[in-house]
RNA sequence: GCGGUCAUAGUAUAGCCUGGUUAGUAUGUUGGCCUUCCAAGCCAAUUACCCGGGUUCAAAUCCCGGUGACCGCACCA
């Protein structure tokens, strides 16, 4: 299934759709999710609580999305999450610094090098715009954080880059309150910003986006501790180009060490749960240049959809980077006891991109049944948007009353979705279109017996159920897999 | 931000070149009839020319500007 297919789903049914869009001045890179997204992203959520938050005991917090000047100068964003630009007078063509000079004249600039000394450079080297020789603009900084101004003053303040800078800054209460003890996670899902230059493809490249964050905090120095691995070691892994198990990825030193294998084992037994084929899955290590300023080991999680292969997740051993950096400019202490010794906790993180997830999900889950005529989204019975229809085969005959009584005795329990109009196949289309996989149907035996039909999405196969039989037999195949 | 292409109902499109239509079609959606378990049929209803300006007696159509989308470049924690 196309990125095409998938956004015309998306638009038809109330998965997501820009936002503002009545209003031409909306800016780009701004999405909504409709009632079918919301109750996906809902499921998701739960699944990779279950998943990694509660399956490894971290703890979960619910941070501000602006964040103090402060942290950005001691995260280093203010300094590095920002690219020297160089615009051209003449055509108005925008080039990064750094990159335009050195394959202008060959002169290697740091890209976080003060901006006099890319004008320097460019002067000294008579430098002109490539496109069009046309004289070039002074060096400006572009970064990628959007600033907001607090209060009658309009203090500077930042709505956070990435969600897990709460999660450093509150480390230290958290690890005293919350009794921690290393290796401590810690779990945060919500919203970031970036002001990216060029926005595109829906959710896949957004202004104000979806992230859910886990942060480690290790002692750097019990890193080959195989305990937790055990219950992870057989899981296979697509890494480099190969399919190793976790543990033999650790002999192998394919993957550093046991502590980041038991991670990467477990979001992968929570991806493979997602429905996202792990066939078109794989983790990636990053090489030096491709690596974010804090991290010293880096994997992508990549999937591959019609559009090419997607960063679903980077997981980063950030070290004692935010630690150090907050603690420096705080003035606060952040090392704990670990034992008898004391250390800065060093942090390993795996942070998702939500909206790219969804987007995966979808794509993979959808499927165009020629021979039945319909377009099924094959989703996990559990991520459903919706659970079960609940429909009647016709209105009249006190159909619709037993329906509608049926309907108020799941729709607590289940995500339901009532519908006594038209015909009975259109309205299976419909709900196979949203990856409902149940249909019950009432019908003129249903007074007599009190039993329905129900449906499978996939199969199209029915069967009879007994209305007392009905709440396990949903919940069976609906509940999340252990 | 640059270049190319594009913008008409929920969705997909015709009409634009050559200005004047009641803006057509398909599908969807809503109600009704019929049917009574897989997008059937019939009747009715419903919904659109991206925004702003210009040219003109008259603009969906021609011109200018803006915004957005797609592709490429670049960027991408």
């Amino acid at each position: 299934m196309n990125y095409d297919k998938v956004i015309k789903l998306a638009l038809e049914r109330g998965f997501y759709f820009p936002s503002c869009e009545m209003y031409n001045n909306s800016p780009a890179g701004f999405w909504e999710y409709g009632p079918n997204g919301v109750s996906l992203k809902n499921k998701f959520l739960e699944l990779w609580r279950r998943e990694l938050v509660r399956r490894d005991n971290m703890m979960e917090i619910d941070g501000s999305q602006i964040m103090a000047k402060s942290v950005f100068e001691a995260s280093g964003h203010l300094a590095s999450f920002a690219d020297p630009i160089v615009k051209c007078t003449k055509c108005g063509s925008t080039f990064r610094a750094d990159r335009m000079i050195s394959e202008s004249c060959s002169v290697v600039i740091p890209e976080s090098a003060d901006l006099v000394e890319f004008d320097d450079v460019i002067v000294k080297n008579g430098i002109v715009c490539p496109r069009c020789q046309g004289a070039l603009d002074k060096t400006k900084k572009f970064n990628m954080m959007f600033r907001v101004g607090i209060g009658p003053e309009g203090e500077d303040a930042y709505l956070r880059p990435e969600t897990c800078q709460s999660i450093f800054v509150d480390f230290p209460r958290l690890y005293k309150t919350m009794r921690g003890k290393l290796p401590m996670g810690v779990a945060q899902v919500g919203k970031s910003f970036r002001n990216e230059i060029s926005p595109r493809q829906s959710l896949l490249r957004l202004r104000e986006f979806y992230q859910a964050e886990i942060e480690i905090f290790c002692n750097p120095e019990r890193l080959h501790d195989a305990s937790k691995l055990e219950r992870v070691k057989d899981v296979t892994l697509h890494i480099d180009n190969r399919e190793i198990t976790c543990s033999e990825a650790v002999d192998d030193g394919v993957l550093p060490n046991e502590f980041i294998a038991y991670y990467v084992g477990i979001l992968t037994e929570f991806y493979q749960k997602t429905g996202i084929s792990m066939e078109r899955s794989r983790f990636r290590k990053l090489g030096e240049k491709e690596k974010a300023f804090y991290a010293s080991v880096a994997f992508d999680f990549e999937v591959e959809t019609t559009i090419g292969w997607l960063e679903l997740v980077a997981c980063n051993y950030r070290t004692d980077y935010d630690l150090s950096g907050h603690a420096e400019h705080s003035g606060e202490s952040f090392q704990v006891m670990d034992g008898d010794q004391r250390v800065l906790p060093h942090v390993f993180e795996i942070s998702m991109g939500i909206d790219r997830s969804l987007y995966c999900i979808l794509e993979h889950s959808l499927m165009e049944d020629d021979e039945n005529n319909r377009t099924v989204l094959s989703l996990k019975p559990y991520l459903a948007p919706r659970h079960v229809g609940v429909l009647s085969l016709v209105k009249k005959d006190g159909l619709r009353e037993k329906t509608d009584s049926i309907h108020e005795d799941l729709n607590r329990k289940y995500d339901t979705f009532l519908d006594h109009a038209g015909a009975i196949g259109r309205r299976y289309r419909r709900l196979d279109e949203v990856g409902c996989p149940f249909a019950i149907t009432v019908d003129h035996q249903t007074l007599q017996d009190d039993t329905v039909t129900l449906r499978d999405r996939d199969t199209m196969k029915q069967r009879r159920v007994s209305l007392s039989d009905l709440d396990d037999t949903l919940s069976e195949s609906l509940t999340f897999p252990v």
